[in-house]
DNA sequence: ACCCTCACG
DNA sequence: ACGTACGTGAGGGTC
């Protein structure tokens, strides 16, 4: 059998401090409550099990408070918001019909410890958001890990990976590092990476103990961890989670009873949770239907595929669902039909290849997770005609997800194949099938495959950076805590503000929402009143530097030595891609210290990198759809425009224009095309608001196509609900109809702004189909690497760089035929910063 | 989750 | 009186 234990107050934790504090009507807070039941009914849906039970904890001292009376002698108590809703979880879960357990003088790690270890013949999974259950894991016995947003699933495999530890190795690596919040004292000093080194040496306390003179061990860290000896053994009997908690040990018992579906539906209607309420399976609490569904007969023995697809007709619907890289199995709909699920069983793969080489047209809901498959696998998927998500995106990109389950939901379809039908005919009703067709989903491709080539670096380097950059931050914060007269953790905005302005008296010039505002803008300001403001604001450029890319990037640098970023194709408004996990769009370049961090982005051994970027490509599109003559025309000889813009403005020929006026002119060419008005201007380049109106009707005097432009968008955008780009990309606006002026300017800013940034976009997604058309028709090793907005980057063998770089150039350029030309910038070398 | 701050285009 | 320039993602702190 099989057995799902919940840690009731790490879940319920998660829940509180993951979701908004919401109440209902009568004022009681449910947030937690709320949180914890879809918490649950995802674990029950993914696990399937047989049993259930949910531990808590209880208020009384446990068996570790008598072994170390520090032992969580200051952790607080729980908030009264998430108090409050503590009984009635217990109640609506036994009401539920399932088991929770409480017991004096246990904590539920120990409740999960003690049913883990009941279960030697059996399955048991622990969910919770502690990673100390990790200790726990064993071959039938996983930790599903809750975070807000995923669940991580361990098993020793992946604990092998992530620490390179056995699951009783992780209760000595706490043992040596302590654990803060449980107060539980370690060897002080010792951090994750110097005891996981330790741990994989010796394998063991005992063992690094009796072998603390071996000379791999440095004399401070032996002298830190000789000290610490007490410590360590006391803190590892502390940290060990108990397997004999006085609970029933039968598993039959943990066997859901029915539930009481009159209370259950009370207690969640009072909570106002009818959503949920559906999702029990109860009868319901009379509100709204229920969204439609796929329902699915589960297939997993091998199929007849010659059979299936002849019964599929001329096109195969389907849903992929991966886990990681690993394609677990597909949903192929079938019109009017139940879906036939597939899983990864005996000749899955073989059954998956034969169907994504398959003639037919393929429609699926994620071709970029698909091609990356077909490309790991050698599989060539070259039949995706249609990507559900991409053409939710299109058709608005403002959405909050666009899963299959969510789109049929949205669209009120039946099935998947509907779903397909109705969104490709609202693609071609609204003119943007071109659009869809040949930018976006050939470029999901494109992407799949820069997503796997990934970006090499020089793991060394950054390394040393790092250490380089905590070395002067160690010696930044002692000057500062010494000038301060004070210990303060000063990454915390709010200790800093309460430095700066209270303790030490400086007036402060702003404020935010919370407290006072601490920011560079502001700390500038203060920088002649108190010698401490300076190193502060060396301090937050060399932290950012440290924190986000030197340690960030160094967590995500795969084996082969490449970082791999994923490029989202459906995450902004405007029609960008974006790029997380790591996000290489905005790796530093505008301050020397932060520049060298591209030194390290390189190319592989044999290659160079070929970069280009559009100049001004913003401003271009700008001049071309406003059609503003003087503009195009100075783009059309090859001007500087912003020196363009100043002699415009100043009434100065060229040669006259000081760089203070060329400086001033390039703030407004850019600040046009946010919809800025004198305030920013006057902020942004320290000039009155007086003289920046006067900047600004200056440049529309010379500029008038330009004026007239933006209230054509605006209006055109008022009247239609929606900002619309050259090539038909579409952004809704229902803020240009709100009633409050703020919104409402929002909108119209957006209005202006959206139709030239997503054409921008437009343009170099389709610069990025052609080059990766043109690449693989020229037979070129050359590959994409990476899109920076208005850049592309990529990673060609040293005898092909010289070609590469007449491709990039040459689709970059012919990308789209505007009224300006597209002049682009092309450079060939080794790594990222040149 | 949300705020603040800051990196990029 | 209030807010005031678009689009992103990440880290750290706080609730």
């Amino acid at each position: 059998m099989k057995l799902l234990v919940l840690d009731g107050n790490s879940i319920l934790n998660r829940a509180f401090y993951g979701i908004k504090l919401l109440t209902t009507k009568d004022g009681r807070y449910t947030n937690a409550i709320f949180g914890f039941l879809s918490m649950y009914l995802a674990l029950r849906d993914q696990a399937r099990p047989d049993g259930i039970a949910v531990a808590f904890d209880v208020k009384a001292p446990t068996f570790r408070h008598e072994m170390y009376s520090g032992y969580k002698s200051q952790r607080k108590g729980m908030p009264p918001e998430l108090a409050e809703q503590l009984p009635v979880l217990k109640e609506l879960l036994t009401a539920m019909g399932l088991r929770v357990l409480e017991c004096p003088g246990w904590e539920a790690d120990d409740i999960l410890g003690t049913l883990a270890y009941s279960c030697a013949d059996d399955d048991c999974i622990l969910a919770t958001g502690d990673r100390d259950a990790l200790q726990l894991v064993s071959d039938r016995v996983q930790v599903w890990l809750t975070k807000t947003r995923e669940t991580m699933r361990y098993t020793p495999a992946v604990l092998q990976e992530e620490y390179g530890l056995t699951p009783a190795q992780l209760i000595d690596l706490k043992a040596l590092m302590g654990d803060s919040s449980d107060n539980i004292p370690g060897v002080p000093g010792v951090g994750q990476k110097t005891a996981q080194t330790l741990l994989t040496q010796f394998g063991t306390l005992e063992n690094l103990y009796a072998n603390l003179d071996d000379a791999s061990i440095k004399v401070g860290l032996r002298a830190k961890l000789d000290s610490g000896r007490d410590s360590a053994f006391m803190s590892r009997e502390l940290g060990t989670i108990a397997k004999n908690a006085p609970i029933p040990c039968d598993l039959a018992s943990y066997v859901p009873q029915p539930p009481d579906a009159a209370k259950v539906t009370r207690m969640m209607a009072e909570l106002e949770m009818f959503r949920l309420l559906e999702r029990l399976n109860l009868p319901p609490a009379g509100a709204a239907g229920a969204p439609p569904e796929l329902s699915q007969r589960n297939f997993t023995e091998q199929h007849d595929l010659p059979a299936l697809l002849a019964r599929l007709g001329e096109r195969v619907h389907l849903t992929a669902q991966f886990s990681g890289d690993l394609l677990e199995g597909l949903t192929i709909a079938e019109a009017e039909q139940d879906s036939l699920v597939l899983c990864g069983t005996g000749g899955f793969f073989g059954f998956a290849k034969t169907l994504l080489e398959s003639p037919q047209p393929i429609y699926c809901d994620n071709s970029k997770a698909l091609c990356r498959w077909a490309l790991q696998n050698g599989v060539a998927a070259r039949n995706i005609v249609f990507d559900a998500a991409l053409a939710a995106y299109l058709l608005n990109p403002a959405g909050s997800g666009y899963d299959a389950a969510r789109l049929l939901q949205e669209y009120a379809c039946v099935d998947f194949t509907a779903l397909c039908a109705k969104l490709e005919n609202l693609l071609r009703e609204q003119g943007q099938w071109a659009l869809y067709t040949e930018v976006e989903l050939p470029l999901a491709c494109v992407l799949a495959q820069m997503e796997l080539h990934g970006f090499a670096v020089d793991a060394a380097r950054i390394a040393a950076y790092g250490d380089e950059l905590g070395e002067r931050l160690d010696e930044l914060t002692r000057e500062i805590i010494e000038l301060a007269g004070g210990e303060f953790n000063l990454n915390s905005p709010k200790q800093l503000g309460e430095v700066l302005f209270e303790r030490l008296g400086l007036k402060p010039p702003k404020k935010t929402k919370t407290g006072y505002s601490t920011s560079a803008e502001v700390l500038e300001e203060l920088r002649s009143h108190h010698p401490i403001i300076g190193l502060i604001l060396d301090y937050r450029v060399l932290q950012k530097l440290k924190s986000t890319y030197c340690d960030g990037l160094q967590k995500v640098i795969d084996a082969d030595g490449r970082v791999r970023s994923t490029l989202n194709q459906t995450e902004t408004r405007t029609g960008r891609i974006s790029s997380s996990e790591p996000n290489l769009q905005n790796i530093p370049i505008r301050r020397a210290e932060g520049r060298q961090l591209r030194q390290c982005f390189v190319a592989a051994p044999g290659h160079k990198l070929v970069m280009a970027d559009y100049s001004q490509i913003e401003l271009r599109v700008m001049a071309a759809m406003a059609q503003e003559t003087t503009m195009i025309a100075a783009f059309a000889a090859g001007e500087d425009i912003h020196t363009a813009t100043a002699s415009q403005v100043f009434g100065l020929p060229p040669f006259m224009v000081l760089p203070e006026m060329r400086s001033r002119a390039k703030a407004v060419n850019f600040g046009i095309v946010y919809g800025i008005g004198p305030f920013s201007l006057a902020k942004d380049i320290g000039v009155s608001m007086k003289e920046a109106k006067e900047y600004i009707d200056g440049y529309f005097a010379h500029y008038p196509k330009v004026q007239a432009f933006r209230q054509r968008l605006i209006d055109q955008a008022t009247e239609r609900g929606y900002a619309e780009s050259l090539f038909g990309r579409r952004r809704a606006l229902p803020e240009l109809a709100n009633s409050q002026r703020q919104l409402r300017e929002f909108g119209q800013r957006v209005a202006v702004n959206m139709p030239v940034q997503g054409t921008a976009a437009d343009i170099i997604k389709m610069a990025m189909v052609r080059v990766a058309q043109r690449l693989e028709r020229e037979n070129l090793q050359a590959r994409l690497i990476l899109q920076v907005h208005d850049e592309l980057i990529l990673e060609a063998p040293a005898a092909e760089a010289e070609q590469a770089a007449i491709v990039l150039r040459e689709e970059m350029q012919n990308a789209a035929q505007l009224a300006v030309p597209m002049l682009v910038d092309v450079k060939i070398a080794e790594t990222w910063e040149k």
